[in-house]
DNA sequence: GCCGGGAGTGAGAGAGCTCTCATCTTCGCT
DNA sequence: AGCGAAGATGAGAGCTCTCTCACTCCCGGC
C-alpha cells in the first residue's frame, strides 16, 4: 500500500513518514502543491493525505486536479483549520475525509485503514484521463460525444492502459495485467486490440492518443 | 437516496429525521438495535447512521451483521464516547466514518454527502447474501467451495436477486433490471437462466435458495 | 531508395453466450 | 388420481468475442 503525502511543514511531514513507515506503508512525500500532484497521479498511490495550505499551488488546487484525473483516489485532508465551515468545504470539495490538527496519530491510521478497505471492497469503477472514461463495471467507454460498450478484452486493456497513463507500459506487462498470461506467448494480441481500441474510440481529427513504442509497447498519452 | 438512522434517543432521532427530510433524504428511523438491523438490510437504503449504544443489541453488533450482508453500505456512527481510542475502535469495526456528540449538523450533512459521493462513483461491487457473493467486476460468484466466473446476462439475473433478497421480485422488474427490457416481450429467458443459476450455483444438499413463486416471479431466501 | 523487422489489418476458425422453441415436469386444484 | 397451467429443461441457431495467421504497411538504418 503506498500513500502520498503533501505537507509543507517539515517536521510534521517527517512524522508522518516515520510513523506510516512503521505501519508498513510505503510513504511518498512532497512539499508543495506541484510536486504533490505528481505523486498523487502515481498508479501505484492507493491514498493521498494532503494538507490543505501550502506553498505554490494550495491544497485545494491540488484536490482538484487529481479528482478530474483520478475520481476515486481516497484523500484525507489535513489542516490546521478547525471551523465546522472549514470542514464542511473540505469535504464538499471532494476530500473523502478531513482532520484537523493537532489530531491524534492513530486516529490518522484508523481513517487511513478505513478508506483502504472501503477502496480494497470497492475498487474504482470509473477511470478517467484526459477526455476519454471508462466505467468498469458497464464497461462503457466515452469520448467526447462517443459512447461505446467495449467487449471484455477491450475494456481491459483500455483500464490497463488509462491506470498508467503517461509511462510507457510494456507488452509483456499488459499480456499479465488484461490477459492474465505469465508469459508472453509469442502472439500478437496485444497489437491486435491496440488496433481495435484506435479504431473505436478515434475521433474525426482527434485520433486516440495511443502512441506505439517501438520494440516495447506502448504509451496512452495523459492529457486526450 | 434513503438514510437509515438508528437512535435511542428521541429528541436526538427527531432532530435528525426533520433535519435530513428538509435536505430531501428520505428517511427511515429506528429506535432499537433489531430494527435497526431490518432497515439497514433494506436494499433500498443507500446510508446509515448508527448510534453506538443502543438498547437491545448494540450499535457494535449491528454494525457486524450490516457488514456481513452489505460489505459496501457506508456506516456513520455517532456516539457520546469521544476518546480516541473510541473512535479507532469504531472505525476498525468497519464503520466508515465517525462524528461525537454534540457534533454540528452541518458537518454531518457534508460527510453523508461525501460517502454518498463517494458510493455513486464507486458503487457497490461485492454483493454478499447468506453464504453467497457476487463481484460485480469479475462477475465472479462463490458459494461456500464453490467459485465460478458467470457470463454476464446470469450475473446481472443474480445480482438483482441479490439486491432484493427476502423480497419477491417479478419477472417484469428482472428483465427490466438485468435485460434492460422495458416490456415483457413474452420470453421464457428469466426461467431459462435461472435454471442455469440453480444448477451452477447449487452444492450437494443445499441447493440455491432461489424460490419460484408460481405466477409471479422469483426470491432469493435472505440467509443461504 | 532499398531492405529488414516490427507494427497494423483483414479474414476467419472456434468457443462461449444468449435466446427460442419444443418437450418434459411439477404444482395446485377439483 | 387426473387435468390444466405454469415452470424447468434440452437442443440448437445465431451472434459476439477472442485469438491466430497471413499479409500489408511503415519506420529506421544503410
Amino acid at each position: 500500500m503506498k500513500i502520498a503525502v503533501v505537507e509543507d511543514e517539515v517536521a510534521i511531514a517527517d512524522f508522518l513518514e516515520r510513523g506510516l513507515n512503521a505501519e508498513g506503508y510505503e510513504v511518498r512525500v512532497a512539499a508543495d502543491g506541484l510536486t504533490g500532484e505528481r505523486a498523487a497521479l502515481d498508479p501505484d498511490v492507493d491514498l493521498l493525505v494532503l494538507d490543505r495550505m501550502l506553498p505554490g499551488a494550495d491544497g485545494d488546487a491540488v484536490l482538484a486536479s487529481v479528482r478530474a484525473a483520478r475520481p476515486g483516489l481516497p484523500v484525507i485532508m489535513l489542516t490546521a483549520r478547525s471551523e465546522v465551515a472549514d470542514r464542511v468545504e473540505g469535504l464538499d470539495r471532494g476530500a473523502t475525509d478531513y482532520l484537523t490538527k493537532p489530531f491524534a496519530f492513530d486516529e490518522l491510521l484508523a481513517r487511513i485503514r478505513a478508506r483502504l478497505r472501503e477502496q480494497a471492497g470497492a475498487s474504482e469503477t470509473v477511470l478517467a484521463v484526459g477526455d476519454l472514461r471508462l466505467n468498469l463495471l458497464t464497461r462503457e467507454a466515452n469520448r467526447g460525444s462517443l459512447s461505446i460498450r467495449l467487449p471484455e478484452r477491450e475494456a481491459g486493456l483500455l483500464a490497463h492502459l488509462m491506470r498508467n497513463a503517461g509511462r510507457v507500459c510494456t507488452r509483456k506487462e499488459i499480456l499479465a495485467s488484461a490477459w492474465g498470461y505469465d508469459h508472453d506467448p509469442g502472439t500478437n494480441v496485444v497489437q491486435v486490440y491496440a488496433g481495435y481500441l484506435r479504431r473505436k474510440l478515434g475521433l474525426p481529427g482527434a485520433p486516440l492518443p495511443l502512441e506505439t513504442v517501438r520494440g516495447v509497447g506502448y504509451r496512452l498519452r495523459a492529457e486526450g
